[in-house]
DNA sequence: AACAGTCAAGAACGATCGTTCCTGAATCGC
DNA sequence: GCGATTCAGGAACGATCGTTCTTGACTGTT
């Protein structure tokens, strides 16, 4: 019943991925949105309800069709390590690295998908094999990326979860507005 | 000549630096910078010409006194992997992070002075042991994190500097408006 | 004491933000 | 065909954005 919509709604979250990859969150206007999607402003607001649920569906897409067969590639890899190389030039990641970034530290439950996906990381990457001297066999000769990998992942360590108070520290993460 | 200024410049850029790393440049509005750093609307932008320039000092500052002394601080330490993983816990590299990911991506001068950085990074790096199997002494068991890192240094490469023609790749860096 | 120049305080600006509303046109079930 | 429903198109909303302007208080120099 009714005229049936002009947009693939699919196509539309995945298009919205993309843009919101490439300039953030706050950065990425809904006219930015209306005019890169070819969708009606009504019909983006029928859908998705507002600029934010068109985000979490857009990050939630992203996990799902780009981090995950990620995880997946590098977890049957026979080589892990050069399978972590090369997923280290796969765009996909950077709507996660986005999030983790800049709409975590402010948004709930964008933070919950993110160390959702760290965590899916995490056990595809459980099966690397560690050296005798208990260094593993790490994608590549690059410390400083290492470091600046560690320094996102350390808002997301045990001892900043489920924070009970928070003041204004770094680590504070409050819900959205 | 005239009232002498009621706010220490060096400490109002040294505040600024820690709400941008906090809430991002986007998310950071200049009446919370009025706000958070008791200096008046007026002062600020005849101090600092406008949000941007508020931002760029802030950065600078970063860059200069508390991302160089970590590298400093990790091309003399004795163990260069555990000072690697003491300095993720950091969260002096936090501004450079969200202006890597965040802002880099429009504002080619933020780019430069991100690039700058990485280098530093990388040249107290240097001095980090390879193993025999050519696996370097890396800071952490975490493949992860290095794919995270890994992916944005990869806005960095070779390949994508100084882009002759850009269309709408991900690796655009626009001059700002 | 008088002037000059900077500062603080806040109102006000145009632009843009995310969001809503209004008006037709199109397509379904009947 | 007819009514119901959903779509597209675009104007319009209040709020907030970054920035500028106006006013008056303060201080260093002459």
């Amino acid at each position: 019943m009714g005229r049936p919509r002009g947009f693939d709604e699919a196509e539309v979250i995945r298009s919205a991925a993309g843009l919101f990859a490439m300039r953030s969150f706050d950065g990425t206007s809904v006219d930015d949105l209306v005019a890169g999607l070819s969708v009606h402003r009504n019909s983006l607001y029928k859908t998705f309800g507002s600029k934010r649920g068109l985000y979490l569906a857009a990050l939630r897409w992203s996990l799902e069709h780009q981090v995950a067969p990620i995880a997946e590639r590098v977890a049957v890899a026979a080589d892990p390590a050069a399978a972590l190389r090369e997923a280290s030039d796969d765009p996909g990641l950077d709507l996660l690295i986005l999030a983790a970034v800049e709409t975590a530290p402010t948004d709930a439950e964008v933070a919950d998908l993110v160390a959702g996906a760290l965590a899916g990381l995490d056990r595809a990457c459980a099966g690397i094999d560690v050296g005798a001297d208990g260094v593993p066999r790490v994608p590549a000769p690059d410390p400083v990326a290492t470091l600046l990998g560690l320094r996102i992942r350390a808002r997301y360590s045990p001892a900043d979860r489920e924070p009970a108070e928070v003041g204004a520290t770094a680590g504070g993460r409050p819900t959205p507005s």
